[in-house]
DNA sequence: GACCAGGTCCTTG
DNA sequence: CAAGGACATGGT
């Protein structure tokens, strides 16, 4: 399409584009805890399961990170089964709440700079880029931008041909430095993502008919 | 019944 | 490094 425009001059079309379709939103609900429990089930899921075992957890009466160290091992493959891959959700979730809890807490972790603590997450076992920069960005309120699938995906079927890793860097350089900023414009991608490029067609791609 | 979902880790070439 | 498999349930 735009292929001899430079990546920045395309993604701000997306992303103006996008921003006249969906405005702003909340687009992921929850307190730090929520989000980063939901951070990890919701890998390779939809959302509505995520939904449905956050519910389960709380029921078992499993609210927070300090409550899954707490839990019966049994009880929390239970309340996550629906996610999938709930084996390893549950290895994750644990690991993540001993990580959290090493570090001092949530709060302590809002004091840390969120280069230095993006790098300590992507050392537990089950956290990686997309994970990290979610519980960053959604959890913490730390600009961290996250790129998913759907995000390279869209970018690509407009000409950028940049990888998870690179995209972040644009998608940083691109935007303003602001945390709502980065929350609402990767919400855009992935409600976008869900609206056109599944289950409609690339004719009705707004990506693929920028002006 | 096939195929995909708001990934990540581990093993191979 | 890139590619391929494993992890697993639920919706269309």
């Amino acid at each position: 399409m735009d292929s001899e425009n430079p990546p920045k001059i395309i993604l701000n079309s997306i992303i103006i584009s996008l921003e006249r379709i969906y405005g702003s939103a909340g687009w992921w609900p929850g307190d730090a805890d929520q989000v980063m429990i939901g951070a990890i089930l919701t890998q390779q899921t939809r959302w509505s399961n995520v939904e449905k075992a956050l519910l389960n957890l709380e029921s078992a009466g499993i609210k927070t990170l300090e409550d899954i160290m707490k839990a019966d091992k049994e009880m929390i493959m239970d309340a996550v089964r629906c996610t999938g891959y709930y084996r390893v959700k549950t290895e994750r979730l644990i690991e993540l709440s001993m990580f959290v809890d090493n570090k001092g807490g949530i709060d302590a972790l809002r004091k840390i700079p969120v280069g230095e603590l993006r790098r300590d997450l992507l050392q537990v076992k089950g956290v990686g880029a997309e994970t990290a920069d979610s519980i960053l960005c959604y959890g913490l309120n730390m600009p961290s931008y996250v790129i998913d699938s759907y995000t390279e995906r869209i970018t690509g079927c407009a000409g950028i041909s940049a990888k998870k890793e690179k995209l972040k860097a644009l998608f940083e350089d691109v935007l303003p430095l602001s945390v709502e900023r980065y929350q609402d414009c990767h919400g855009w991608f992935v409600e976008y993502a869900k609206d056109f490029c599944i289950k409609k067609r690339c004719d009705e791609c707004i990506v693929m008919n920028l002006d």
